[in-house]
DNA sequence: CATATCTTCGTTAACGTTACCGTAATTTAT
DNA sequence: ATAAATTACGGTAACGTTAACGAAGATATG
């Protein structure tokens, strides 16, 4: 049933137009050299034929290999986060390697702003033919893809988004929702004259917007089911966990919280805090699967992990761009990843799955 | 940094061992025609080079093109489960398609037996490269695994397995865990003297070992942390409402029963019988993201869907048949999806999950 | 009007592999 | 011994596409 399509090539596109595969070839690949009115009539066969290129033999021919970049923060000794996303893309590294793409990975520190701004610098002239890019500066991002959109280079964004930029997709969670859907969750377990605690923890809070985004989320489903509960506050600029014990001692000295909401995966060292700290009652949400982070998950200090399949996110953002440089695949504008909700009782299964990738 | 390899093919080897292409190529795809020692000084230097076949210019030259077969049940009224991963296979076969492959799709019908003996015996003449199957009958699946080991054919297990057989890889949930995590899942919400009831709905439940392997891991959960909690079964050999309606009313007329534990996708078809007959009080949980079982779990009558991203199933199968008989790349006998757990709060971001892809 | 410069197009050798066909070299049968 | 059959190998045309090279014809320049 189905299926009697005779393969097409060049060959017979250009018998039909009666010019030579040359000519064929130029307009497929909209070189010069070819006139209006044969153009023209050679793309209309190309139409009519339905002629789909055999990218086997264009590969094979072509002499050019394609280059890829990815452009992610390097893991740090605080959160190994980016362990995960640099496995995806090291996995399809492997798997496009028969088909003639290579992928550069480039690190950036993201406690240092500069070290972005020169790695961007470099990757700009080397040509690539796509770009994986997690944003974590907006101001030098946004800079970079205007760069990338005059050299016609194509990105992804992974992780965190910029809205209204013109990128080719962007993949990872709603940061947004996820921030509500934490709200959502730990409004099961809250009472109505309860504290929560929102904890931001990086070095450059006001560059780093994705966790204001999460943050804003989680207000909002506060601000439409209000009921007494009080939301505050805690920006922790240090990412050590001396630095981050010394704030919270401090506020929990003075004020009475039920639940912490930890908007980075830098919540074990809240968990670290708790627990030394011998805070029982405290409720802990936080983000991602690392491995600190799920000790703590065992340990009961840390109550619901979210997660964003990051290992997921760097896989699909390079087969995103493979798809669309070579299957010239059009991509919806944003991609977004289930969110997932980790527990004690379930955080074995995603830990398999995250391996066995 | 690093990649200096230069692209050594076919030519280099025939080079280095004073042969000609064609023999280099005989003993690649191990043909006659070659004396052992020439064959021992090839493989030598094929090892040596770490030769890497380009499977670009072997699709192109090979007139061979590679055929797939699934065999999966057919969508019925009852329940539109098999349309995920088929949905997720055809997407597969997109994508294949220019690599040189095609995949057959066969439906049998999950009620009838002889529907998949016949469906099998036909699939078996016609020469596949590679099988993906859901083995819902078990007796009957062995004997086409034996036959299919016969002629060399890769099969691959999705949504079921069967333990000890020769099959290149399982692709589905941990039924057995599934079950368990079920049952801590409701442990949350059970009283000690309450009653849980198994319902099984299936017209061949013992030929669907399936189902008894999600009851085994409920069961397990229950011995091992005995509270008293009663733990009770229902079989119903009929699918349709009616015959629903009828066994559950007989058993809630006799028996007070306060959570429901439906072993398959079904689980709509109780939850409108509980809906209807106003059963308030009874919690319950089944399987599977299908849009009769998202409208109960909005309207609250299921209270957890547990899932295991079907559609991912179809998909992912079909990608090990390729890289395996493609790349020879060797696979784990079981891969397992992980278990998600769908509640009103999540529903919608799975639910995208699945269509984006 | 001759020459130079474009524009438009055709010819052809790659790319790495497969597989058919032919032919020495070797073994077996007579 | 010679003929026949077998074994081991080489030569080469595909596969569909790319791209370098060159050759006409058209247009512009003096």
């Amino acid at each position: 049933m189905g299926g009697e399509e005779k393969l097409v090539g060049i060959k017979e596109i250009a018998r039909q137009a009666n010019v030579s595969i040359a000519t064929v070839d130029r307009v497929l690949n909209n070189r010069v050299g070819v006139s209006e009115k044969t153009k023209e009539k050679i793309l209309g066969i190309i139409k009519e034929l339905d002629y789909q290129p055999n990218i086997m033999a264009r590969r094979l021919s072509s002499k050019k290999t394609l280059k890829f970049a990815a452009i992610i923060p390097s893991v740090s000794q605080e959160s190994d986060y980016w362990s995960a996303p640099l496995k995806g893309i090291q996995q399809a590294s492997i798997e496009m390697k028969d088909y003639g793409v290579g992928i550069d990975i480039h690190l950036f520190d993201q406690n240092e702003k500069e070290s972005f701004i020169s790695l961007a610098k470099e990757v700009l002239v080397k040509g690539y033919n796509g770009i994986l890019l997690a944003p974590m500066f907006e101001a030098e991002s946004i800079d970079f893809i205007n760069e990338c959109e005059k050299l016609k280079i194509p990105v992804v964004f992974i992780n965190s988004d910029i809205k209204n930029q013109k990128t080719l997709t962007y993949i990872g969670p709603d940061l947004y929702q996820s921030g509500y859907l934490s709200a959502h969750l730990i409004s099961y377990f809250v009472k109505d004259a309860d504290q929560i605690l929102i904890v931001n923890i990086s070095k450059e809070i006001d560059r780093h917007h994705h966790l204001l985004r999460k943050e804003e989320g989680f207000r909002k489903y506060y601000t439409t089911k209000q009921r007494g509960t009080k939301i505050s506050k805690l920006d922790i600029h240090s990412t050590d966990y001396q630095s981050v014990k010394i704030e919270l001692a401090k506020y929990l000295e003075r004020e009475k919280v039920n639940v912490i909401f930890v908007t980075n995966s830098r919540v074990s060292t809240v968990a670290e805090f708790l627990d030394e700290g011998g805070y029982k009652n405290i409720k802990l949400v936080g983000y991602d699967f690392l491995e600190k982070n799920i000790f703590y998950l065992k340990k009961g200090t840390i109550d619901f992990l979210i997660c964003q399949k990051p290992q997921e996110q760097g896989y699909k953002g390079m087969m995103v761009l493979y798809n669309y440089v070579v299957h010239s695949t059009i991509v919806d504008r944003e991609y977004f990843m289930p969110i997932d909700i980790v527990t004690t009782e379930n955080y074995l299964y995603y830990k398999n799955y995250l391996n066995q990738n």
